[in-house]
DNA sequence: GTTAGCAGTCAAGGGCTTCGAGTGCTAACA
DNA sequence: TGTTAGCACTCGAAGCCCTTGACTGCTAAC
């Protein structure tokens, strides 16, 4: 059944105020605040159907309303208005980008550190693993005697992540050579391709040192399959919000927090191509407690993942706030990336 | 004035009593669990000149008895029985930095998950920055075509942080002569002694790139300026304190534990040479919210800092625990690093 | 110095009452 | 048919009182 155009005003007039205030919205503060030309009364049987149709709910019977899951579903796809961000939240952003070094890490600490200050929310970064992203370069560059440092250079990503132990008397002219070596075979590759590769022939000619070759190949292996890392910023902020003052409620949403595994899991955005993905409730995840929402954003360049950004909190969040956030920190991000 | 020996015990049961419990003490338990050949009342008069001597507290008149800080501090330095750790908590220890992969980062982030899991309280490590540390070896690679990146390598770590931007134009043969230039000048050195360093002499000869050079001596002094990285592990752990079943108690912890500025600020060691250091209760560290311990260790190796590990938690907290833990850790990490 | 006995204190918890915000229902009105 | 005023009803929140029980401090005797 489609709602009239008054019941859809009313349904978004109780979720911004109970947004706002934490409070079940009486029928009395809506004809006071918004829709002063009818009476309470009539109001009130408006909210009495939209109670029946399952929007809203009263936590007993002389309270005022608050909105289901429903109610906030309706309201995030269709009676949500859109915030626009002020110029010093624009310029915020914008600083926090600037001058900072082009490290995919650093980057990712930066933009979940903007996300919780202006929508002071938790909000968690997580660096994509991107298995169709493209390995421009892979070279080992000799750190001590017996280890080199291997850096893997992508459109997007700088890695420098695995140190491999080179075996005693490698040259550096047989380091150069093996250099070369996975400079043909492997850059230009996607990740996905060199995991379904053999070189069995390839290395044939190359027999001396085919171990630290395979070390390097399984050491790309690795890390797409590892789980990207992930970030944490503004633990503190969910204490700001009413819900919290409850101690279990922040045990349920710390233990979502701390745990990696349920964050990666939380943060996999099941759309295809939907950039904003908003889980709401319950809903299906076992992982986040039922009066839970996350809000998740993943940013793309060149249709390669860069990363998925969010924020974490109480159902009763400020979703146009938070849509509005991730929306101009992903145009930045996108647009910084975009120029290496 | 000296305690007779009775009264330590004595004591040394309230004490540990209230570690374990968390709940006032009283007389009776002490006749019941301790002391069987003397009754409740001789107790009791034990009990009351301790209180006056400031080691007890009573929370109201009808309640038992819980230490005092000073309590604490005379636990810690002269009561405490010193415990050893179970077979399997030294296994669960080793096994933790085999097969790791020798990064000082991983190390940090192994080190605070170990000492979290095993004395259940909220962890924090801290990477040092020496500024006394030798400098074995700096060198640029090239990644990109106009970025190199810097690899800084010590007896005890191998950094691999900033990217320095190239001029155009610079050939591979003019980064070798740099790198030869920078392995000359700066290796054998200490972070400090480059601090002071001018270097208007040794860089006439290379005019041409003498701008990518204080780039790099920009980026050490910068690396050694900067404060170390911080991890945090078993954030949650708090939880299972009965201490912070109060929201209020929760939001001061996690507002330090959230801020990295306080961390560090507590983690720094005032002892010279002690290796465990021990913050009880508001004594003085603003930071702390009064009802807060912090136990910290600092490991050394040939002289070094490697880091500052330890845990945050309650006043009542588990100390003989926590300090056996810390030791066990830093023999095993002393270990690793000294067979660099 | 130690002990038994007793009176005194105080937090915790259960039950009771009051207060007020907000609703549902109904009858009347446009 | 939609809107409104009025009134009775409901129920959580807060305050209050009382009971209970766990301790202690004190005192007098050993």
């Amino acid at each position: 059944m489609e709602l009239s155009e008054r019941k859809k005003k009313i349904l978004q007039y109780v979720i911004d105020d109970y947004i706002q205030t934490a409070v079940p919205v009486s029928s009395k503060s809506i004809t006071e605040k918004h829709l002063t030309t009818v009476s309470s009364a009539t109001v009130r049987s408006e909210l009495s159907t939209l109670e029946e149709l399952g929007y809203l709910m009263q936590p007993h019977t002389s309270a005022g309303r608050v909105p289901s899951i429903e109610a906030y579903k309706l309201y995030v796809s269709e009676l949500m208005v859109k915030e626009k961000l002020s110029e010093k939240e624009l310029e915020y952003i914008e600083e926090a980008f600037t001058n900072r070094s082009k490290d995919v890490d650093d980057i990712l600490k930066s933009a979940a550190k903007v996300i919780s200050e202006l929508t002071q929310y938790t909000s968690v970064a997580l660096s994509a693993r991107d298995s169709e992203e493209i390995i421009r370069s892979v070279k080992m560059f000799r750190v001590r005697k017996s280890e080199a440092l291997l850096v893997i250079v992508t459109d997007n990503k700088l890695l420098k992540d695995s140190v491999i132990a080179l075996p005693d008397g490698m040259t550096d002219d047989t380091l150069g050579e093996l250099n070369q070596l996975l400079e043909n075979v492997i850059s230009g590759k996607t990740f996905n391709e060199i995991c379904s590769m053999k070189f069995s022939e390839t290395v044939e000619e190359f027999q001396a040192y085919k171990e630290v070759f395979f070390k390097v190949v399984e050491a790309l292996r690795e890390y797409i399959a590892s789980e990207g890392e992930v970030v944490l910023e503004g633990e503190e902020k969910m204490f700001a919000h009413p819900e919290y003052s409850d101690i279990d409620n922040v045990k349920s949403l710390m233990s979502v927090v701390t745990s990696k595994d349920k964050l990666v899991d939380l943060m996999s955005a099941d759309g295809k191509d939907i950039m904003i993905n908003i889980k709401i409730g319950s809903d299906g995840y076992d992982d986040i407690p039922s009066d839970c929402s996350v809000v998740t954003a993943t940013y793309l360049t060149n249709g390669v993942k860069i990363g998925t950004y969010g924020v974490i909190g109480p159902t009763r969040m400020d979703y146009k706030k938070v849509v509005s956030v991730l929306e101009n920190v992903g145009k930045i991000l996108e647009s910084i990336v975009s120029k290496w």
